[in-house]
DNA sequence: CTTTCATATGAATGTATATTCATATGATAT
DNA sequence: ATATCATATGAATATACATTCATATGAAAG
């Protein structure tokens, strides 16, 4: 099957959306940009956690990042982040 | 934070979709209903494991079933499910 | 009621992965 | 150039979880 690559492929996608830390770093980069120790302050955790997850959500290709003088920015890449998260989240609400 | 809650609650549901057997069970049901052994048929796996991952999508409820004379036929919960997997597929294909 | 068939469940194992700790990298400013 | 600050990385540990195997459940048909 061509498809399975593509339905392995969407599996790890939502595996990175699928932790509670790589959610939490998303839902503060909704509002606006943030550097590696806004974020680790943010959530009360160290930054070496923070930065390794940045990594994964940079190589799904979630965020992205630039240089601010001394710091690293990073923020949402594009608006399917936005959208899944959304989504999700009517899912949860709209239980009856 | 009362948020902390639901983001936990959105990880875990991206924590279901975020495998790919799972997927593939949830791609299975977009065209129509299938019982237990069709998936695994399908699927090319042993009925025990697709019996405990829909068990997973079931409690997420991304599933539902109902008894068909000597089976038990599952279906897609709602249409939440064709979203997400769409917004995650044209993430996946938009890629520039 | 009993047998049979489809499905569900439980325990066990192997594998994936999140966090920590220590340290490396690398740009900036002096 | 060097010191400093922010970030990245690697190895190690602990935990989560997917699959397997054996077996239980439970409805349906005879």
């Amino acid at each position: 099957m061509p498809e399975d690559k593509l339905l392995c492929d969407l599996g790890d996608l939502f595996k990175v959306f699928g932790d509670t830390t790589r959610i939490r770093i998303l839902y503060s980069l909704l509002e606006t940009e943030l550097c590696v120790c806004a974020i680790a302050e943010l959530l009360c955790m160290t930054q070496s956690a923070i930065s390794h997850q940045l990594r994964v959500l940079k190589n799904a290709k979630l965020v992205g990042n630039r240089r601010e003088g001394k710091t690293i920015v990073y923020f949402l890449a594009d608006d399917h982040v936005r959208s899944i998260i959304a989504q999700g989240y009517e899912h949860l609400t709209e239980e009856k």
